[in-house]
DNA sequence: TGAATGATGCGCT
DNA sequence: GCGCATCATTCAT
């Protein structure tokens, strides 16, 4: 097995750690089994200036988890019925935080698609939503140490050339900011096709 | 291949 | 009450 990512992995510049994780395995050892998946797509949202960011109206109950340490999950609901992983960075104080967007399978796909029974094995992370959704992963989820041993990073490379960097994806402010992150080549990649590179 | 739309609950003004 | 870091389905080209 690779190795753990440190807390110091997280407590960096937010567009650096974003760019870091592709390629990156996430692993959640969850009572339904052990998941694993390469990341392969990821967006920043940094700090209270940035409009899209959920930190943008200052500290609330909802995302006060963006203040706290790096390297802690924060995890919301949205559209009254899916869920968005977010992987918090930056020193304490300072709100940021990596949605992971879309993922490759590479552990516990069995699992995964008693999750998400409707989709097809190389899109069925392909998402912030359906990676939730076929993770288990939801509010419960919120506030869980990534250096922990529930869920969990490991080190694995990722071809820098492969990199393709983008405005965000379903967002109406901050639209223009290159803050989207993904692996050129992967089936898994979501967003329009305008995007895709 | 792409645009439009409904589902559905919660945080925040 | 409005808008939302989404997705699957429907309908049009």
């Amino acid at each position: 097995m690779s190795r753990k990512l440190p807390r110091s992995f997280y407590n960096r510049p937010t567009l650096d750690v974003a760019r870091d994780l592709l390629g990156k395995t996430i692993i959640c050892d969850l009572p339904q089994g052990r998941l694993g998946a390469r990341i392969v797509e990821v967006e920043a949202y940094i700090g209270e200036d940035d409009p899209a960011c959920h930190a943008a109206p200052g500290p609330t109950a909802r995302n006060q988890v963006m203040y706290g340490r790096p390297g802690f999950s924060y995890v919301y609901f949205i559209y009254g019925m899916y869920h968005c992983f977010n992987i918090v960075t930056e020193r304490r104080g300072f709100p940021a935080a990596v949605l992971l967007r879309a993922a490759e399978p590479v552990e516990g796909l069995e699992v995964m698609r008693q999750n998400s029974p409707r989709s097809r094995t190389a899109t069925i992370l392909s998402g912030p939503g359906k990676f939730c959704r076929a993770f288990g992963l939801t509010v419960e989820h919120s506030e869980v140490d990534l250096t922990g041993d529930v869920i969990y990073l490991c080190d694995a490379p990722a071809p820098e050339s492969d990199i393709v960097i983008t405005r965000r994806v379903g967002i109406n402010k901050g639209v223009d900011l290159p803050f989207r992150f993904f692996l050129d080549g992967s089936s898994a990649v979501s967003g329009l096709s305008h995007l895709r590179k």
